[in-house]
RNA sequence: GGGCGUUUAGCUCAGUUGGCUAGAGCACCUCGUUUACACCGAGGGGGUCGGGGGUUCAAGUCCCUCAACGCCCA
């Protein structure tokens, strides 16, 4: 068939356009895998199955470039373990994200002038589900816009009935075994949200402050202690003042007491080692402040909590839940002097107190002092050590904090503590960190836990399902015997019932009854014929009230393997079937280093415990945090995030992926310098950055465009609330140049199979051909598809994403466009074989590049598939309807490839002599010129099947008899080689430059080899085959040097 | 205070058990409208691998030390 005819039939057919539109096919591409439904986990029982949970995003927000590339990440994985016939999963959802979701919410209705607490509780909680019903599915659909092959059918919520099911019977569970108990404890209070904070939600902050020095009379009159505090409103709540035992000055105040100033409480002096010793010379800042004594506040810090509890010291909270001075918790000795502060914000109360001690002669000193203070994680508050009732996961139990340590791969860990140590239960040993070094992170964390707080008073979230009761509770005394404080299990007509019932004295005699229900399906499994709700209902009749908490959101996630399986009933939903069953331990958890110990722990610790000491996952892998082009870490507040949309509406979604697999180094950080898209004019430019009071750089909040001068706000200044965008000023987009080589790259295949399309029409159909009878050329590029599908193999193998970004580009672009489609442009037509080998090297292109850039290779597929020809003996490629269900290519050529490899290496350098030649002679492209070789470059030449001639513009190559006239030259393997035809006259200057400057290159090579052979421990020690390979380099640099030289004398030096 | 990481070309980054004259993309310079692609092709310039010390025949790579920056945990 002729060239003309394959083109017409194309035009007919179809015509790709010159350039690769994402925006018009990815839509369309999306909707068809949809229908299609490609991602959907196979119910094939016996295949091999690869599952991944994506961590779920919070609906507070939608995604941004993090999140994109996470799941980037994740998509590579599965559509690549997909193509290798496996059966993947890949389990969407979102997460509630109790307080930071209701946080914004409260913001949202705030600007309308509505308090939360204007409302009705449920009233509340529907404004928040509406929220999260608006940006679930902006998540679900940017997720869907970058390609995610999750199983969309899956969807889950961690408050929908399935993953709720789940929470309510792990708490009950919990509770049930003792793991979960009431306790009055320090948390680390949040005085804007007013709720408690894990340990991890509270971010530690340098700030400037003050040291102030309050003296505190003693009792006897006899002279004051100074102490030394950054918060001096907290004395109020003092109930002992703290020497160390090896004070010089401890056998004086053994056994005395100080006044309080302002509150008149009498408090002792104790010794306890934890105090560190003054020393106004010391680097460490604590003792070069330090007095040596420390006022103990119990109730308001952790320290003096844990010194309290070893002295047995009372606890006097002066602080109510807004952070305000007050005696409603416990402080019962207000004088008519301390009255006045009750009220007060802490910060008032700080100076107040300051002053109120300086009017009395009583504040020594006060200097600038900066230490770290703790602070919300959300509202950026300082955190109050505050005491309250809290419940807590014991997750220092041997059965969770060992199990989780005992979980991590042997390799992985370093000394283990005996009292983790022992054990090989199921699950132990097979949690494997990538890149290694987190397994310590895991490690140190679980080494150094504290229990786990789990309640949050909030109203957006799962509400604790335990229903209490206080009373004087004679009858419960033989049950409690002198118990204190510790919850006893009791038999009830509640248990009786399926509840599980403890009771607990608390310090003032009075008795605690705690009922937690279960789930309804949980009393139906274990055959209670009560219902939950009728078993709800005779508590409340019976004067029980239920928790008003919520549970901290990392608790509902900390279940996400199980629950979104069904766990732990998947028998009760149609959509689970077999899942938990086929696959938990999921292959992978894929997600950032921060998560390690807020949620990589929490699901290790409740699947072991729920699934008879199974793993969630094999693998953890943990990738990149992306900065912004400062190195900041991106967020809200700065407004240098990045919405994934912005990306793909410039750059395609294949590019966006590619970028950023490609930047998927093993490093901690990756760093993204963003442009701004102006809104008027579509081009990008620098924006101009700002310095804020904090320190950060930011892009002001108004721009103007540096093409078209048009007028844009910036996200940042969004953030800020200083800019709302209007009609005439909008929103600027965001950009970025580093996702520029992605769509290079995306448009490359695309054009190659332009052309490839433009040579092929799929009219040799049958063929077979075999690859050792093919030409170079084509035997070259089916080596290279083999030895890079092994590499490819070998970086999927160790998570090298950015290898495998490589590995592709290098094969599509340099190998398979630069080479291989310029080597075959004067053949193509004439060979069949020719023909079946490029349609088939696109086939495999397709495949092999599809985990990464899923939407061009889609869009590509039928082009492909019909230009397909025949086929490749030793290249299987299964027929598939679509590129997404295609499988991975697999090749054999039973080639040796490095003799190939050398050989084409070998022709690419006189290529590139030539190429080298022409260029400093600005020989035009068309001109074709000629090679005079020896016979040794004559058998290369000739070997490579006309690759030399297509790929230097050479049409005539000749052993060489005598030199040509007018003639260049260049050393080849120590051969002179002459090319001619490139002028009318040879340029003598031209080429002594040339020629000189080959033998400078030669003489320094020459000296470096000479010099390391002249070495005697190089040549004794090191390895023979590497010496004998240099003294080979040398001979050759030294051949060539003559070679070169002669053909310098002869243009004359 | 403890831990982890980073520092390689103007920019963003590779460099896997130590071994060719240290690489890529972008940017830069020269040339080129050959009907796949200017989101292109050919060629080129550019780095004392943060500083110092050590181990080794050989160090960007291993060890020590100093400095700067970032993150995590206290």
């Amino acid at each position: 068939m002729s060239r003309l005819h394959a083109r017409l039939c194309l035009v007919s057919d179809q015509e790709l356009a010159k350039q690769y539109s994402p925006r018009d096919v990815e839509t369309k591409i999306s909707s068809q895998w949809n229908e299609s439904n490609v991602s959907a986990a196979a119910s094939e029982p016996q295949n091999e199955t690869y599952a991944v949970v994506i961590p779920p995003p919070n609906v507070t927000a939608a995604l941004h470039l993090g999140h994109a590339l996470n799941n980037t990440l994740q998509d590579v994985m599965v559509r690549y373990h997909r193509a290798l016939g496996l059966d993947a999963l890949w389990m969407p959802g979102t997460d509630h994200a109790g307080i930071s979701t209701q946080t914004v919410v409260e913001k949202r209705l705030l600007k309308q002038g509505i308090k939360r607490t204007d409302m009705e509780r449920d009233e509340f909680i529907a404004k928040v589900q509406d929220w999260k019903d608006e940006y679930e599915a902006i998540i679900l659909e940017q997720l869907q816009a970058m390609g995610a092959s999750c199983d969309w059918d899956r969807v889950r919520f961690t408050m929908d009935e399935m993953c709720s099911t789940a929470v309510r019977y792990a708490f009950f569970k919990l509770f049930d075994d003792g793991l979960i108990y009431r306790g009055k404890r320090l948390v680390n209070w949040d005085p804007v949200t007013q709720t408690a904070l894990a340990d991890d939600e509270v971010e530690m902050e340098d700030v400037v402050g003050a040291m102030y020095y309050l003296d505190y009379p003693l009792s006897d009159g006899t002279g004051v202690v100074t102490v030394a505090t950054t918060r001096p409103e907290t004395m109020m709540g003092d109930t002992a003042v703290a020497m160390n035992p090896n004070d010089p000055r401890a056998d004086e105040l053994r056994g005395k007491s100080v006044i309080l100033p302002l509150v008149d409480r009498e408090v002792p002096i104790i010794e306890d080692d934890y105090v560190v010793l003054a020393d106004p010379e010391s680097s460490d800042v604590k003792a070069k402040h330090a007095t040596g004594f420390l006022k103990v506040t119990p109730a308001h810090d952790q320290n003096d909590w844990d010194i309290g509890v070893r002295h047995e010291l009372p606890v006097i909270n002066v602080l109510a839940a807004d952070g305000t001075i007050t005696d409603q918790f416990g402080w019962d000795d207000v004088t008519e002097e301390a009255r006045q502060f009750i009220g007060m914000s802490r910060e008032d109360a700080r100076e107040a107190v300051a002053e109120s001690f300086n009017s009395k002669g009583l504040l020594r000193n006060k200097v600038e002092y900066t230490h770290s203070v703790g602070h919300s994680y959300r509202s950026h508050a300082p955190i109050e050590p505050w005491l309250s009732d809290q419940w807590y996961v014991k997750v220092t139990d041997d059965r969770l904090r060992g199990s989780a340590l005992r979980a991590l791969n042997g390799d992985q860990t370093n000394n283990l503590a005996d009292e983790f140590s022992a054990g090989s239960e199921p699950g132990d040993g097979e949690l494997r960190f990538i890149p290694e070094r987190y397994a310590k992170t895991f490690q140190t964390w679980h080494e150094n836990i504290n229990d786990w707080c789990i309640s949050r008073q909030l109203w957006w979230g799962h509400q604790i399902p335990v229903w209490q009761k206080v009373h004087d509770g004679a009858e419960h005394d033989a049950a409690l015997g002198e118990s204190t404080g510790e919850a006893v299990k009791i038999d009830s007509q509640y248990s009786n019932l399926g509840a599980s019932h403890t009771i607990r004295r608390l310090s003032d005699g009075s008795i605690v009854e705690a009922v937690c229900v279960p789930p309804q399906s949980t009393l139906t499994h274990e055959g209670f014929v009560t219902s939950e709700d009728s078993l709800i209902a005779q508590l409340e009749a019976a004067g029980y009230e239920r928790d008003p908490d919520v549970l901290d959101t990392w608790f509902s996630s900390g279940l996400w393997p199980l629950s979104t399986m069904g766990w732990p009933y998947p028998q009760d939903y149609p959509e689970t079937g077999e899942l938990l069953a086929k696959y938990n331990p999921t292959s992978v958890l894929m997600t950032a280093r921060e998560i390690i110990t807020l949620w990589v722990s929490r699901m290790t610790m409740f699947n072991r415990y729920f699934l008879d000491g199974q793993v969630p996952f094999n693998d953890v892998y943990i990738h990149a945090m992306i900065q912004d082009g400062h190195g900041q870490k991106m967020s809200k507040s700065l407004g240098n995030g990045v919405d994934p949309r912005d990306i793909i509406y410039s750059h395609g979604s294949d590019a966006m992926r590619y970028a950023l697999v490609s930047m998927t180094t093993q490093t901690q950080d990756v760093r993204m310098p963003v442009d701004l898209i102006c809104p008027h004019c579509d081009k990008a430019f620098d924006p101009e950055y700002i310095e804020t009071s904090a320190g950060y750089t930011v892009a002001a909040e108004t721009q103007t465009c540096g093409h078209c001068g048009g007028k844009m706000v910036t996200l940042y200044g969004v953030a800020s609330g200083s800019v709302e965008p209007t009609d005439e000023v909008p929103l600027a987009r965001n950009s970025s140049p580093k996702f520029d080589a992605g769509r290079s790259f995306v448009n490359k295949l695309w054009n190659a199979t332009r052309f490839a399309l433009s040579r092929l029409d799929g009219s040799e159909s049958g063929i077979e051909v075999g690859v050792e009878s093919l030409n170079f050329a084509d035997r070259w590029i089916l080596s290279r598809l083999e030895t890079t599908l092994q590499e490819l193999k070998k970086a999927y193998d160790g998570y090298q994403y950015a290898r495998i970004a490589e590995l592709t580009y290098d094969f599509i672009w340099r190998d398979l466009c630069d080479v291989y489609l310029e080597a075959v442009k004067p053949t193509i037509d004439d060979s069949s074989e020719q023909k079946v080998v490029l349609a088939s090297v696109f086939d495999a292109v397709a495949r092999m590049l599809h985990p990464i850039c899923p939407f061009v290779t889609e869009e590509l597929w039928h082009a492909i598939q019909g230009m397909q020809s025949g086929s490749v003996r030793e290249l299987k490629l299964a027929a598939a309807a679509q590129a997404a269900v295609a499988l991975w290519p697999t090749i054999k050529t039973g080639l040796n490839p490095s003799p190939i490899e050398s050989e084409f290496d070998r022709a690419m350098e006189v290529v590139s002599a030539v190429r080298q030649i022409r260029a400093d002679r600005g020989v035009k492209p068309s001109k074709k010129i000629q090679l005079v070789v020896g016979e040794k470059a004559m058998e290369l030449v000739a070997g490579v099947d006309g690759l030399v001639q297509t790929l230097a513009g050479v049409d005539n190559v000749a052993v060489l008899g005598e030199k040509p006239q007018a003639a260049s030259s260049f050393v080849f393997e120590g051969e002179e080689i002459f090319v001619s035809g490139l002028v009318d006259a040879i340029d003598l200057d031209a080429e002594r430059d040339r020629l000189s400057k080959v033998v400078a290159d030669l003489d320094s090579q020459i000296d470096n080899l000479q010099k390391r052979l002249s070495n005697e421990n190089y040549v004794n020690k090191a390895k023979p085959e590497l010496v004998q390979q240099t003294r080979e380099q040398l001979e050759q640099a030294l051949a060539d040097k003559v070679t070169a030289e002669t053909a310098l004398v002869e243009v004359g030096v």
